[in-house]
RNA sequence: AGCGAGGUGGGGUAGUCAGGAUAUCCCGGCGGGCUCAUAACCCGUAGAUCGAUGGUUCAAAUCCAUCCCUCGCUACCA
């Protein structure tokens, strides 16, 4: 009992909108964590809360005709809720908008400031007199002076990619809005962030954690640290000490609200956070691999600057893929937990197994419904599940229930294997490594049932098969301790089918070695459903829906002037004849009169029309257009027809072939 | 541009840090078996110049160098 505390915490997430696949692949696997760890018999505190300040909730709860507070308080329990769910539960769940927060914050601040780590300098920042805001750089748009394309504040993003001072930006104007910004000079206080170099270094050397959130942070130290402008002139925040106009900055008080839920949580189970923060610990962050640098040099030196502990472990998550595309909400690209799936029916634990096993956690991990439902099926319900239902169906059948007796000493040291397997890969944050050991486990079972064929040997040697099924039901009964962490609400079911009349979460892991419970059981049943196909088409069809309206929405249409418009000549025309292209199923031939002479044009319609009801069609022509071989059949025009089913243009009324049209 | 991650049979994915003799697992192909089980399970089999080139070594997917390709990050965005 002399191991430091192990306090684990997840990277908080923002108050201005939903939860998504992104948040879950770094809140599951902790969550997996802390359960397993609990089960080995660790006290562990697991805390977390929303993140509530900055300029983007400022701005969307404008939006929503509310105040931040009632934003973020609406997220908040969104997302308190959205974590229950999903079976991930925290010890706390705060709020960095909160008193407790406020208080701690200012303190580090006050402690900064005494140990001469704050200094304040003059900045040129940029300031919407509409909104009566100064813009943070992703809310100013602009001319880049280098090159003249449209900027971003902070880089030329569409032309030459160069990196923006403030001020430098050329016609600044706010995004929010459209009102012309102008530049004002303000005091701002900075962190003395580079004075902590050689601090660092030694300090990322030795942190625990995985591979990508250090190497990355060692590289960036290396190159140059600038110090950080730890303040923004907004009202909404925690107020920086004797400056009414300021707030922090919010990765200030963000990884501060690790300490006051600390302490929040502390207050409510009586006991002492500083425990956790003031001397040796085991504070483990899990984090998104896009908040690295936040938390691997930023916070280490702000906790070592104002003479706290500094964390023990750091666990970054790899990235989220969606139909192997980059996740992204404004490109459809997205899957939300509560709307695309809980609300859904879907249960928590399939979507907890697919992020904990498909991969690394420090990978990329991609999600399709297609590859989940194979993984659900393939994996969890006919290796898995099968298993146990095989095992216990045969059981109950012949045996009235489980056999007396023990388990062979062959199956018990395969059990003891995985479990020294399973626990070596978690503790290392290998969760896929740990899931496939504990999947192998169930494989094992199949083929030792397999080979050992209880349904032949009851008819020859009955207490023979008594144990196989006795071994078997061993087997179950570590799979169902070991799965817990992965899928809490199976692993219960499962319990509960094994005879079990306790809660599974309160059993460590090693009961997976103690002789498993014998004798009567309830009604054995399927533990998991199927994805059926049907149900994978229409969630599939719903992803692809929204990343086409989202292409719809973001498609940009650039603007033609009137001469650039009278370059195309557009007229009617009639067709003469129409034919299938060979060895086309899209294409048609057509020969359209278009009054000065006689065209042949290729279109993609031959799903659409049949050639015969073409002939005759008064239709509209591109007649200008650049001649193309498609198919090797030259086609000198286009015809013009609307939407994916190529509804053909014609005229209302009859006209001559070769009308222009205007 | 810099930094980081990755390129492994038809698809996906492990192994690379601590080099080793038949390169993992899931799906798919082919052949067989079983019939307790949710058409689930088991066995066998075909299929990989482990991105390219060069090097170190008795031995390289694994170490080194160069190159090609893909993706991410670049801090006053949360």
């Amino acid at each position: 009992m002399s191991a430091p505390p192990l306090l684990v915490t997840c990277g908080l997430p923002y108050t201005n909108g939903p939860c998504h696949l992104g948040h879950l692949r770094t809140y599951v696997p902790a969550d997996a964590y802390v359960r397993y760890m609990r089960r080995t018999g660790e006290e562990v505190v697991f805390v977390c809360g929303s993140d509530n300040h900055g300029t983007p909730i400022v701005v969307s709860a404008e939006a929503a005709g509310v105040t931040p507070r009632q934003m973020s308080e609406k997220y908040h329990e969104h997302f308190d809720r959205t974590f229950r769910r999903m079976g991930v539960v925290f010890d706390h769940f705060g709020m960095t908008d909160n008193p407790a927060n406020h208080a701690r914050t200012t303190a580090i601040v006050k402690q900064l400031i005494a140990r001469g780590h704050i200094y304040s300098q003059v900045v040129h920042q940029a300031y919407c007199t509409k909104c009566r805001r100064f813009l943070p750089d992703r809310y100013v748009e602009g001319i880049c002076p280098h090159c003249g394309a449209s900027a971003r504040g902070d880089e030329c993003d569409q032309g030459c990619g160069k990196h923006l001072e403030p001020g430098e930006i050329k016609e600044p104007v706010c995004k929010v809005c459209g009102t012309k910004a102008e530049f004002r000079d303000q005091e701002h206080f900075f962190f003395r962030l580079s004075a902590f170099k050689t601090y660092l270094l030694p300090f990322l050397e030795s942190v625990r954690g995985t591979a990508n959130a250090k190497n990355y942070a060692i590289g960036w130290i290396k190159e140059e640290l600038h110090d950080w402008c730890i303040t923004r002139t907004l009202d909404w925040g925690v107020k920086f000490p004797g400056r009414d106009d300021l707030v922090v900055y919010v990765w200030v008080d963000a990884p501060i609200g690790y300490i006051a839920f600390t302490e929040e949580w502390a207050e409510k189970a009586g006991r002492d956070w500083k425990r956790y923060w003031c001397g040796d610990n085991r504070v483990t962050h899990f984090i998104g691999g896009d908040i690295i640098y936040h938390h691997c040099i930023f916070w280490p030196a702000l906790l070592h600057g104002a003479g706290y502990g500094v964390p023990h472990a750091i666990v970054a998550s790899g990235m989220l893929k969606v139909d192997d595309h980059k996740f992204s909400k404004s490109r459809g690209y997205v899957v939300w937990t509560n709307e695309d799936y809980l609300d859904r029916g879907l249960p928590a634990d399939y979507l907890r197994y697919y992020l904990l096993a498909y991969t690394s956690h420090t990978k990329e991990l991609n999600f399709s419904w297609k590859l989940f439902a194979e993984r659900i099926n393939n994996e969890v319900v006919n290796i898995f599940g099968n298993f146990v239902n095989r095992t216990l169906q045969f059981g109950q059948r012949e045996f009235n229930g489980i056999p007396e007796g023990g388990a062979d000493p062959a199956i018990m040291a395969e059990i003891d294997k995985t479990c020294a397997v399973v626990d070596g890969f978690m503790r290392d944050y290998e969760f896929k490594s740990a899931v496939d050991a504990i999947l192998a486990l169930a494989a094992y079972g199949n083929t030792y049932i397999q080979g050992n064929a209880p349904w032949k040997l009851v008819k020859t040697d009955r207490a023979a098969a008594a144990q196989v099924i006795r071994n078997a039901a061993q087997l179950a009964h570590a799979l169902a301790l070991l799965i817990e962490p992965v899928m809490p609400e199976k692993a219960q079911e499962c319990w509960t089918m094994l005879g079990y009349s306790d809660r599974i979460a309160d059993h460590r892991i090693s009961d997976a070695k103690k002789p498993s419970r014998t004798g009567a059981i309830p009604p054995p049943r399927p533990l998991f459903a199927r994805m059926e196909e049907e149900k994978v088409i229409e969630l599939d069809e719903l992803l692809h829906k929204r990343v086409r309206d989202a292409d719809r929405k973001s498609e940009k249409i650039p603007v033609v002037s009137l001469e650039e418009f009278q370059k195309l000549d557009i007229r009617a025309g009639r067709v003469l004849s129409c034919e299938p292209v060979n060895k086309s199923n899209k294409l048609l031939k057509l020969v359209v009169d278009i009054g000065t002479e006689k065209r042949q044009i290729v279109a993609g319609m031959q799903q659409f029309y049949k050639p015969e009801e073409m002939i005759g069609k008064d239709v509209v022509v591109v007649t200008n257009l650049a001649p193309a071989k498609i198919f090797g059949v030259e086609s000198n025009g286009m015809i013009l027809a609307a939407g994916d089913a190529a509804s053909l243009l014609v005229p209302l009324r009859p006209v001559e072939p070769g009308s222009k049209i205007r």
